[in-house]
RNA sequence: CGCGGGGUGGAGCAGCUUGGUAGCUCGUCGGGCUCAUAACCCGAAGGUCGUAGGUUCAAAUCCUUCCUCCGCAA
């Protein structure tokens, strides 16, 4: 607690908010950064990002260039002594992470150097990482490459997906940094390189990461499944449309030769092929509907037994 | 005015083209069968068919308004 701190606060998603409301009630935050408001949805509205949210409600002066990269002059304007950044979204230019004497500290969502870049947590568990975790760094000129100055590890739960995990680092990141930031001013901190050679990159998820690839095992076809949960959720296609996947489970081990076709039906799942045995889908979102259990999207269909033996694409 | 699908008892759907007694698969409640059951059998409750207006003897169904949910694209 030292209100004397100036702190400036970048962040964009929910992920953010929990550290940011940690510095407002410890420091004294005297600007938020967030991403500029994009025009979302059929509605053309504007979006308002949760940081955002959170500058208006608590009245703390906000920006929202375009490019930071260009207009920082603003808000190294307000002398910051600690620049703290969470999911910002955009590269930090060099005078902006001189400036405060107490430096650019960065809040990531992975054990640095593993994960690196902007979908730490989704590949994680796409990948079957056992273990996930938060990394308090000072922040390099390149991605995610600082100092190392604090981490935390925590298990990756065989029911956690994307969503679960995001809250939990959420608020792990915020403790962490809450602990770390007193030995940050009194310099009670070591700085540790990160080993070049066991960094990965976690790039954000693309169009056609999203696609589920039946060929694969159950075991990466679940966890692609839940990795991509609650956003922007994995998909397959049937009969021409498409047919978003929110949740599965790992059915038996079997050799099949084709793989993404309908096998069996139970009652509350659709059991399909992959490359070593069945994967049973439980809650899907077909193209135009709602989220639905498979329950309830059998009670609906016509006849179920036309089901068996078509085809995800 | 970016493209498109939908709003029908608690859930998921059918019915709408060719207006005229509300259907299906579940769930819920009651009863029965059973050692037992998420199984089976019998019965019941529950819907002004998103909203407003129009056409008609008659509208879930045809025309128009608006609201709203969702998929794609951005």
């Amino acid at each position: 607690m030292n209100k004397e701190i100036r702190v400036v606060f970048m962040g964009t998603p929910d992920f953010s908010v929990p550290v940011l409301r940690m510095l407002i009630e410890n420091y004294k935050v005297v600007g938020i950064v967030s991403q500029p408001d994009k025009p979302i949805g059929r509605s053309g509205k504007m979006s308002t990002s949760p940081v955002k949210e959170v500058a208006l409600e608590t009245n703390i002066p906000l920006f929202q260039p375009i490019k930071v990269r260009k207009e920082y002059s603003d808000i190294l304007e307000l002398q910051p002594d600690m620049i703290v950044t969470c999911a910002y979204g955009q590269i930090i230019p060099k005078e902006m992470l001189d400036y405060p004497k107490y430096g650019c500290i960065n809040v990531h969502a992975s054990l640095l150097p593993r994960h690196r870049g902007g979908a730490p947590i989704h590949r994680a568990i796409i990948e079957g990482d056992p273990t996930s975790g938060v990394t308090i760094m000072k922040m390099g000129i390149g991605m995610d490459d600082g100092d190392i100055i604090r981490q935390r590890e925590i298990p990756i739960d065989e029911l956690d997906t994307a969503e679960t995990l995001f809250d939990k680092l959420s608020v792990l990141g915020s403790d962490l940094l809450k602990e770390t930031m007193p030995d940050i001013i009194s310099g009670n901190v070591e700085y540790v390189k990160q080993k070049e050679e066991e960094a990965t990159f976690s790039y954000n998820i693309k169009p056609e990461d999203e696609r589920i690839d039946f060929s694969n095992t159950r075991r990466e076809v679940y966890n692609q499944i839940r990795g991509l949960n609650s956003f922007p959720v994995a998909y397959t296609m049937l009969d021409g449309k498409r047919m978003k996947v929110w949740f599965s489970r790992i059915g038996i081990e079997k050799k099949y030769s084709d793989y993404g076709k309908i096998v069996a039906l139970e009652k509350d799942g659709i059991c399909v092929s992959t490359g070593d045995g069945e994967i049973i889908l439980t809650v899907i979102q077909p193209e135009g509907k709602k989220k639905m259990l498979v329950r309830d999207y059998l009670n609906g269909y016509p006849n179920k037994e036309d089901l068996i033996g078509k085809k995800f694409e």
